[in-house]
Parts: C-alpha cells; sequence; structure tokens
RNA sequence: GGACAGGUGGCCGAGUGGUCGAAGGCGCACGCCUGGAAAGUGUGUAGGCGGGAGACCGUCUCCAGGGUUCGAAUCCCUGUCUGUCCGCCA
C-alpha cells in the first residue's frame, strides 16, 4: 500500500518508479482521487465543527432562560445533521475509492534495482560451487533409478489429481531430514524464532500481505471463506500486524517450516513432469520485522542464510537480483538464489528474498515506538525462502546422483537420515 | 451445533446517559535522589484524518455498522471477533 501523501509531495518520483516497473503513470489519477477526498472531508469536519459549536451554546442559552434561543440553537443543530451525515458519506466513499484503488498498486522498485522486463534482464550478482562433470548423461530427479520406487505421481494423481506427489521410503525420509536441517540451522544458528502457524487464514491476513484483493485467484479457499496460505510468509509477518512495538523489540526474526499451497493459475504446461511446481510443497520460510534504517542489512543477512544452506549442501547456485519487470507484486527488491539442476542443465529457483519496505506493513498496520519517543512509524518486513523443501530436494537428488542409479547424500543431512549416506539404486537406503 | 459472557489507550484495567479522550496500574521518557545503579520520588506520555512554514487549530476514534437521545464508552439492533460451558469429533 502507497502513502498518498508521500505522492503528493512527489507525483513525478512516483510515476518514474512506476515506470521503471513498466506500468503507466498514476499519480494524476490518484491525487484526483485525494484531492475529492480532501475536499469532502474539510466540508464534513467544517459543517461538524459549527454543530459542535452550536450544540454547546445549547446548554448555556438553556441556563439562561433564553427560550428563543434555545430553540433556533436546537432546530440549527438538528438541520445541520442531515448535511453533516450526507458529507460524511460522501468523505468516507472517497476514501474507500482512494483505498481500494492504492491496494492493487505494485510497490515500488528500490534504485538499485535494475530496470528490465522479465527474468532475462536480471542481474546475477555472484555465483558458488562449480556444476559436477558427469561421464554420464545425468538425468532429472524424477528419472533417477533410486527415487522412481518412492515418488509416485501417478498414485498421486488418482487421489488428488496432476500437480502433486505422493513420496514414500527413502525420498520421504531425505525430504524430512531436510526440513529439519533448515530449521536447526535457521534457530540454532542464526538466531531465528521458530513458529508453527496457522496455515489456514483470514481475509485480513491475505490483504496485510498484499495476497489480496488482487492475487485471490493464485490460492485456494475453503467453503467457509477461509485461505490455504500459499507461503507461511502470511502467517508470519502477519504477527506483527496492528501493533505498535516497542523499538527495542526490533528486529522480530521467524522461521517456519509449513505447507504451502498454490493454484498455480496461469502456468498450466510449464514445469509440468516432477515436483519442481506443485499445488502443495512444503517451504522453510524466513521473516524478518525491522526498523527501516535496517531492512537493507537485514536482507543481505536473511540472503545469506539461505545461501550457506546450499553451500552446506554442497549445492552449486548463483543468486540473481531481480529486475525490475521480474519482482513480485509487494517487494521492493528482490534476490533469488538459482540451485544447479543437472537434469535440467539449469539453475532453477529454490529460493526468492524480498524486502517490501514498509508495503506491507501499512497494509496491516504493524508499527514501532521510536526508541527517542516519536510518533509511530511502519515496520519494514521481509521474507525469504530457507529454502523451498522440495525444490532441494530435487538439488539433492539430480546433484547426487550416480551412473548406477544410486543418489549420493550430501554430509550435512547424514545426521538427519539415521547415518543413512545413499539411496540405492533399488530405492533402498544405506 | 446449542447456551452464556465479553471486545476500552503501547499493555493491563476502571468506568451503565452529560463534568470522559477516558480513573488507576504497568511500560516508556525526562528530572530529583545516589559515588554509580537499583529502590524511592516528581512530571510527562493515545492514535487516525484535515488545515498550517510553524507554535498550533479543527475533526474523528472506547471492535464495526446502524438506531434511541438535546447529549452515548455507557441504552437498543445487526455484524464480527474472543472466551467459557454443553454436545459432537479428533
Amino acid at each position: 500500500m502507497h502513502d498518498i501523501r508521500a505522492i503528493r509531495e512527489n507525483p513525478a518520483a512516483f510515476d518514474a518508479a512506476l515506470s521503471r516497473r513498466g506500468d503507466a503513470p498514476l499519480s494524476a489519477e490518484l491525487l484526483a482521487m485525494d484531492e475529492a477526498r480532501r475536499a469532502k472531508i474539510g466540508a464534513a469536519e467544517a459543517a461538524q465543527a459549527e454543530a459542535n459549536k452550536a450544540a454547546k451554546e445549547v446548554g448555556a442559552a438553556k441556563g439562561r432562560g433564553d427560550e428563543a434561543e434555545f430553540e433556533r440553537l436546537r432546530a440549527l443543530v438538528s438541520e445541520k445533521k442531515a448535511e453533516i451525515s450526507a458529507l460524511n458519506d460522501e468523505a468516507k466513499a472517497q476514501d474507500a475509492a482512494l483505498t481500494e484503488r492504492l491496494a492493487v498498486i505494485p510497490n515500488l522498485p528500490a534504485d538499485d534495482v535494475p530496470m528490465g522486463a522479465d527474468e532475462n534482464d536480471n542481474e546475477e550478482i555472484s555465483t558458488w560451487g562449480t556444476p559436477r562433470e558427469f561421464d554420464f548423461k545425468p538425468v532429472e530427479h524424477f528419472e533417477i533409478a533410486g527415487v522412481k520406487p518412492s515418488m509416485d505421481f501417478e498414485t498421486a494423481a488418482k487421489i488428488s489429481g496432476s500437480r502433486f506427489v505422493l513420496m514414500s521410503g527413502a525420498v520421504a525420509r531425505v525430504h524430512r531430514a531436510l526440513a529439519q536441517f533448515m530449521l536447526d540451522i535457521h534457530t540454532l544458528e542464526n538466531g531465528l524464532t521458530e513458529v508453527n502457524p496457522p496455515v489456514l487464514v483470514r481475509d485480513d491476513a491475505m490483504y496485510g500481505t498484499d495476497k489480496l484483493p488482487k492475487f485471490a485467484e493464485d490460492s485456494y479457499q475453503t467453503t467457509e471463506g477461509m485461505w490455504l496460505i500459499s507461503t507461511s510468509e502470511i502467517p508470519l509477518t502477519y504477527i506483527a500486524a496492528n501493533h505498535v512495538i516497542d523499538e527495542s523489540y526490533l528486529p522480530r526474526r521467524y522461521t517456519a517450516h509449513s505447507l504451502c499451497f498454490r493454484s498455480e493459475a496461469g502456468s498450466a504446461g510449464r514445469d509440468t513432469s516432477g515436483m519442481l511446481r506443485q499445488h502443495q510443497f512444503e517451504k522453510v520460510e524466513m521473516v524478518s520485522v525491522t526498523h527501516p534504517n535496517e531492512s537493507d542489512a537485514e536482507q543481505k543477512r536473511m540472503l545469506r542464510c539461505a545461501e550457506d544452506l546450499l553451500e552446506r549442501l554442497e549445492i552449486p547456485y548463483r543468486t540473481v537480483l531481480l529486475c525490475t519487470g521480474d519482482m513480485g507484486f509487494g517487494a521492493r527488491r528482490t534476490f533469488d538464489i538459482e540451485a544447479w539442476l543437472p537434469g535440467q542443465n539449469a539453475y532453477r529457483e529454490i529460493s526468492s528474498v524480498s524486502t517490501t519496505g514498509e508495503f506491507q506493513a501499512r497494509r496491516m498496520n504493524a508499527r514501532f515506538k521510536p526508541a527517542d519517543g516519536g510518533k509511530p512509524q511502519f515496520v519494514h518486513t521481509l521474507n525469504g525462502s530457507g529454502l523451498a523443501v522440495g525444490r532441494c530436494l530435487i538439488a539433492v537428488l539430480e546433484n547426487g546422483q550416480q551412473e548406477d542409479g544410486s543418489v549420493t547424500l550430501p554430509k550435512a543431512l547424514h545426521g538427519y537420515m539415521g547415518g543413512k549416506t545413499t539411496i540405492n539404486a533399488d530405492g533402498s537406503l544405506s
């Protein structure tokens, strides 16, 4: 959500930032709405002030025994009442219209975000590791002999349809190990607070984290009207909603391992084989709530937390800074981490680390009281995957695959596998 | 699903028609006290919106929306959320 006062102060900067994102200028439209709104508010308040004054004098007139004046003022007050109520209704309508309009305008990119149209314009900022040299042709995760017995798409389709997977045995175990590993690093080493949040949320939480009203079709909704979260960013961030916290409580850092649900409307035909893109998947999420001055440093910190996991899992990756055209609706700056998938011979997104600035905080009214005693200000909120568990599983399997169809698991996971180090070609663990 | 009880400031909590933006406490800020701190003590401390260069002014807000009344935190209606008990289920 944008601050209309900021737009009022510098409409050119607002439009320029929108245009960097490839969007048409909007300030003229917004300012016209704002002006109409303020005029109505002014009129309503002036009428109210007049009525309030007269109402006060009613009592005084009565006290003096001035019946004529008393009656005159009473009549004046009740006459004003209708006028005020009409003006108030109009002012409210104008205000609601402006808010509704603002709610569907994306966040503005930070100045250091490169301009571009799509993912081809993203800026690679670092790489880690060297893709392994295979002396055979590496296959995709679902084609690995040792994986096949415990990664079952047919049965999942029977149960739930396309874009679901039924994991069992060795693969289910590695998947679980990965989530545990990530949570342990975040809580024991990175200082994040573990949270186990609800995955069904209300409208307010969706709206506050900018998933509504614009992207309703991307999420699943229950018959009771609740939403299945598309990411635990939603409940974790919404913890801060409607609060004014002391500055000393910042930053707040959370992590959660949760199920995530996405309808994947609009991605028909994309990534249809394997478990890269599913309606239901698991993700370990990181969310930080910070002082506005700290959010940029916090984003780098989060990025390192995510990258570190891949390094420990020995998975080559590259980190890119998304260009203006590739960023999500609520983001001000986003780094994507892309893991190397030998089976696809490509880097694929495994984490996305974004700062929203005060964009979400304004929507959900999340503020902090400055230590110097000033007015409450909006916090900054950040979110990042650390990491997408299913995709991480794919990376581990593809990078560890052997010519005989077995998979060598990274050392970091051995402790989470009861000492097992390998998925054998027959699907067993040893 | 049934029956009750509630929703007040950053937090807790008093307040059943006017003198209430709201007692008291906690927290926080500043001062006093102290060698320093703690304790103690004094003072201050809600937010949104609109106007103004600013001091400041206006307006709204005691869950939300309606209603009663000259006047509503307080009474009535509806909605919503929370809690408790019963039932059902895990």
